[in-house]
This record gives structure tokens, sequence and C-alpha cells, in this order.
DNA sequence: TAATGGTACGGTATAATATATCTATTTTCT
DNA sequence: AGAAAATAGATATATTATACCGTACCATTA
């Protein structure tokens, strides 16, 4: 299991790493797992990888396109279903848009920290926010079984621009 | 300051009174600020607070319109962005729905228990899940300014039904 | 009371996001 | 090879949201 960091991407890391690792990562789990990570949907986790800001389908699909191919929305949405099944991307809520994972091994849902100003996201993964969230739910009998937190605010780089 | 229960609206709650309490509040507030509670805005608001469900804004238009009437998407969308600027309501994100607010009162970002069985929606406030999540976003220096945390699942009375 | 400026609303069009459905192809399994 | 399942192509359409323009209403003040 992850750290419960909420490591967020520094502006000059070595993004090529991050796709590079991800895209192994991402072919061992599918084999692992026997299923096909198909170059349609290694194209499209590639894409989303190409920052930590989250894409949007259209987006994606733009730039599926971006060589003359004729993809359709359905596309796009299904590859991108496939990587969410998978753990291998997250939804964002509250953007309407996907952000790659970096620990796709274990199945989760993450808590997101959002830059406004980059458009960042760092993953976290509190064992204090979701017992927080646990016991909340706990009070009234409730039972938690997916669980939403997307912190919007400034990251610690994009702050210190001011 | 409201408690920090999760209140779940209880399935035999006398509804009327849930109402009957918001219009009254939205009024008295919108008079404290000096803002127009029109009879347009009073409408939506009151069709929000038809039930403890989110309400998507289309599904509101289609009430407002019930009649014959023929108010088009930007009128409904204006109300909503009045009474989500007011916190007479609040915005599910991850429904692209809204709920009303029993405590408009104070400016706030709740927590949101959603029922996948009933529907329905608690709001709690809950400190100690708003201190794990500054706790995590300190740890690297994030400024928290607007929380999401929408968490799906099954309230204690669906659970029972089984 | 007329001028002015701000707020609210009506109406049209269109943008942005997402899915249903049907068909064809590819892959896998036997 | 043949059958079944998974994947992808293609068209249409549903759903959610906003841009934009013009008009009406309302409050202040000259």
């Amino acid at each position: 299991m992850p750290s419960s960091n909420n490591n967020f991407p520094n502006r000059h890391h070595d993004h090529a790493v991050c796709i590079e690792s991800a895209l192994v990562q991402a072919e061992l789990l599918c084999r692992e797992r026997g299923v096909r990570l198909t170059p349609l949907r290694r194209r499209v986790l590639e894409i989303v990888w190409e920052s930590h800001a989250p894409l949007g389908a259209y987006d994606a699909l733009q730039r599926m396109n971006a060589g003359g191919e004729r993809n359709a929305p359905p596309t796009v949405y299904r590859a991108l279903d496939f990587l969410m099944n998978h753990g291998l991307i997250h939804r964002i809520e509250s953007m309407n848009a996907f952000v790659g994972c970096a620990t796709p091994e274990y199945t989760h849902k993450g808590q997101f920290f959002i830059c406004r100003d980059c458009g960042n996201v760092a993953e976290a993964h509190s064992e204090e926010i979701s017992e927080a969230i646990e016991a909340s739910a706990t009070r009234t009998g409730f039972l938690v079984e997916t669980p939403v937190v997307e912190i919007s605010g400034q990251c610690l780089e994009c702050h210190d621009d001011e």
C-alpha cells in the first residue's frame, strides 16, 4: 500500500519517467489480470499521462485525432472506462476529467488535491481522512461505498509565485 | 454553527416542515443581505426542496414548466446560481445535481452522504473530516479552498430493507 | 419626473459532456 | 476451421451547461 503522502508533482520533475513508469505498470498489470491493453487503450493512457492535470474526454479525443484519425466519442469513452475499471486512471468528478493513477495495483479511491493555478493534481491516500469519513458515516449507520474527495486550492509552488 | 451530525433524512419525517422552514429561512436571509428572492428563485428553491434527493437542472426545469410555462435552460441555471451563491442550495458535483441546504446562514462547504438506493442526501459538517483534509494538505503546503466531499453508499433504512 | 445604471429575465443558439445502438472486425477458445 | 466473446467503427442522439443579445424592471438621484 502506498504512503499517505500528498505528494504534489514538482514543477521540475522528470515527467518522462512518470509516463514510462505508468505505461510499464499498465502493461504488467493487464498481463497479470489477463486483460488486453490494446494500442487504442494504451494510447489513451499515454495521452492522459501527458500531464498531471486532469484531461477531459473530448480533449483526449482531439489528441487521438491530431494526426487525422477519425475516432468518435464512444471510442475514447470506452477506453477511459476500461482504464478506470482497472484503476489505471481516476475520474475527477468535479471537473468531468481524468487523471492517471500511479498506484493502480491495489484497488482504491484516492483523495485528490487540485491546484487552481497550474491545474495539477496530487493523489493522496490519507487514512486519517478515510477514517474520519468512516466515523461520520457510522454515527448514522451509513455504509460508505464510493467516497469522492476532491480538494481544490493552491499548490505550494503556485502560491510561492505570487 | 451546526452540529457535526450526519443526520440522514428519516423516511417518515414531516417533509412539509423541511420545505416551509427552508423557504422562511431563505426569505429572512435574502432580506438581511438585501438581495431579492424573486418568485422565480423562490419557486426553484421550492422545487429543489421537494425531496432530499439531488435534482438535476433539467428536472427542475421540467417541474417549472409543468403548467405549460416556457422557461428556457438559462432561466433555471440563473436561479440555481443565485441560490448557490447565497448558500441556499449545494451542488453535488458527482451527480450534476442540486440539493437544498438547511443551514444557509453561515457560509460553508458541506460533506455529503448520498444513498444509492433512496437517493437521499445528508449534509454533514464534521470537523474531524475537515481537519484531516487540512492536515493532509498542509503536509505539502497545499492551501485548501474548495473541498468537495461526496460519499456514496447506503443509508441505514435502505440497508435494513434488505 | 426623467435620466441613469444596475439587476433580473426572456429567448435563441450553441457548446460541452456522455451514451444508445447497430455493425464489423479481431481475438480467443475449442 | 468454426463458434463465441471482446473490441472497435459509425451514426445518431441524449444530457448538461453557457454565450450572447435584447428588454423589462427597479432604485437612486439630479
